[in-house]
DNA sequence: GCCAACGTTGGC
DNA sequence: GCCAACGTTGGC
């Protein structure tokens, strides 16, 4: 089982958005980014574990935690001219962007802000610190149960 | 809102 | 295939 950290900007998609989800399960859509791409198409699995993470927000922070309900498929949204995401040169011969489904899992009673993440020698080897941009990470089962703890949630 | 980091695009 | 221009991410 591999663990992974999701970022959305919470007024887009926020923790409590996939919470409210039928079955609380969601689709996680719109990943334009290539390194991103090939971890969700190419390494995550049902059942592995998702820290959720706010972005772009005032407390930028590990905020709960969810699961891989569905592995990758394409995204419809790559082929629809509506979308934000509708990408020209995709195809359903050749799709070009995956998703995959992610079930909440547990809100942290104490969000982990970044700025507390940094500061902790323990997690100075995270791709969160060491990369900025990245909106799909792998995280090592030590770093898991570090921000599980962190967070309050055992 | 600014801007640094970094990935992609496209002219040559 | 180089590299400048451009776009996006995301912390601050």
């Amino acid at each position: 089982m591999n663990y992974w950290l999701f970022k959305s900007e919470p007024d887009e998609y926020s923790l409590s958005d996939l919470k409210r989800e039928p079955g609380q399960t969601g689709r996680w859509d719109g990943i334009r980014n290539y390194q991103a791409r090939n971890f969700l198409r190419d390494e995550v699995r049902e059942g592995d574990g998702v820290l959720f993470y706010h972005s772009a927000c005032k407390v930028p922070a590990v905020v709960g935690t969810a699961r891989i309900a569905r592995t990758a498929y394409p995204d419809p949204a790559q082929f629809n001219p509506e979308s934000k995401y509708f990408d020209p040169k995709a195809s359903s011969d050749n799709p070009r962007w995956f998703c995959v489904d992610i079930q909440w899992q547990s809100e942290f009673p104490r969000p982990v802000p970044l700025a507390e993440i940094k500061q902790n020698p323990q997690l100075a080897e995270m791709v969160l610190v060491k990369q900025g941009r990245l909106s799909i990470q792998p995280v090592t089962e030590k770093e898991w149960k570090l921000l599980s703890k962190l967070g309050g949630a055992g």
